[in-house]
DNA sequence: CGATTAATTGTGGATATCCACAATCGCCCG
DNA sequence: CGGGCGATTGTGGATATCCACAATTAATCG
């Protein structure tokens, strides 16, 4: 799946403008008549980022992205407007909205938060995969494997786990074994840091 | 320095009504009739938040905001406005402001966001203040100990360290007592887990 | 029931770490 | 010049970690 510019204004007119002005400078556009059209077309693994119209038949931009927030969306929005008022933008902003424009727009302006929206969320993307395969690796652990690396995490040496957990030393060592093998790290200060980075 | 409502508005009768709305409801409050007064009584030590107004005599609210951008204020700033335009709420808050409220507004919502500045402002100061004695503590580090501490956190051995610095085991765990004993730190993986967590 | 998986433990040896006690060398400062 | 500081090294012993080889028990699953 890779980046593309969705785009949602119920004027055809501007659909078509902004269209052509995207593919021209190398975006892949993808329009949409309506909210309900996008939301339906929506996933969480869309790429890429967001032109949202206002003032649309439907639902409107600003519901839409509410709806979006809830679902957990991550692509950056950029609001286009031609009656934004400042309350409106504030809330929008404040929300998480990556831009607010009002119409008329200057073209290289707008390209230019385009091509930032689609940078930030290429690196957001990029990031999240880093965490998802940390997730991945994280719950292939057993119980005692995480609640051991817990421990770990803790600064604790191996005998000091075993009195905790009732447990020998050996026993202790090879699920540190094993752990640090499933989490593809080789000393405890490498695990450390990968938990540790994760915020 | 505890926190303060800093206020700078030009009109005394919006500096004595505010004024007096915060106080009563807690809020200490340092009212200021222009930026140059602000800019003047302004360190980066200042706790709290600040409401500033934008159409003023002399420079105005958004050129005394970037003066202390540049400056590397931490004061969540509101900005009040009468007069405020969509694109320059956007601005505004595309460059760090907490917020941008509209005259006339409701007290209890302005509070509200007052409110949540301190709460915010004090967070971030915790968490300054963390760094802070972090860095001083890394500051009392010798050279050689800084460089055995990178290498201890690239998760290398005691004798591989040696190698690489041509000098024998024996000194790297000098250092590496010293340096546990300077950041406060029993473990490898505590040392890991401070360096880590600072970003 | 046979296979798989997780948890558990043991032995023993090679490596590493931790640390007290001790000492040398070079540099800067009052 | 004597003292303090940082870097360096050594010895030796107590602790810990790492790991190969090996095995038992309990639970789950097709």
């Amino acid at each position: 799946m890779s980046a593309q510019v969705y785009l949602v204004d119920d004027d055809e007119a501007i659909r078509d403008a902004l269209g052509w002005l995207l593919q021209s400078r190398g975006f892949a556009c993808v329009p949409h008549a309506s909210g309900e059209e996008f939301l339906a077309a929506w996933s969480p693994q869309l790429a890429g980022c967001l032109l949202l119209d206002i003032r649309m038949g439907g639902i409107s931009g600003l519901q839409l992205f509410d709806r979006l927030l809830e679902l957990g969306n991550a692509l950056p929005v950029i609001f286009l407007t031609g009656h934004g008022d400042v309350p409106m933008a504030v809330s929008a902003l404040k929300k998480g909205a990556f831009d607010f424009v009002e119409k008329p727009f200057n073209d290289k302006e707008l390209l230019d938060r385009v091509q930032e929206a689609l940078r930030i969320d290429a690196a957001r993307r990029a990031s999240a995969a880093n965490s998802e395969s940390l997730n991945s690796r994280l719950e292939r652990l057993t119980v005692r494997e995480r609640q051991i690396m817990e421990l770990i995490l803790a600064g604790k040496f191996n005998k000091v786990i075993a009195d905790e957990l009732q447990i020998s030393m050996r026993t202790v060592e090879v699920h540190r074994a094993h752990l640090f093998e499933k989490m593809g790290v080789r000393t405890a200060v490498e695990l450390s840091q990968l938990m540790t980075a994760r915020r």
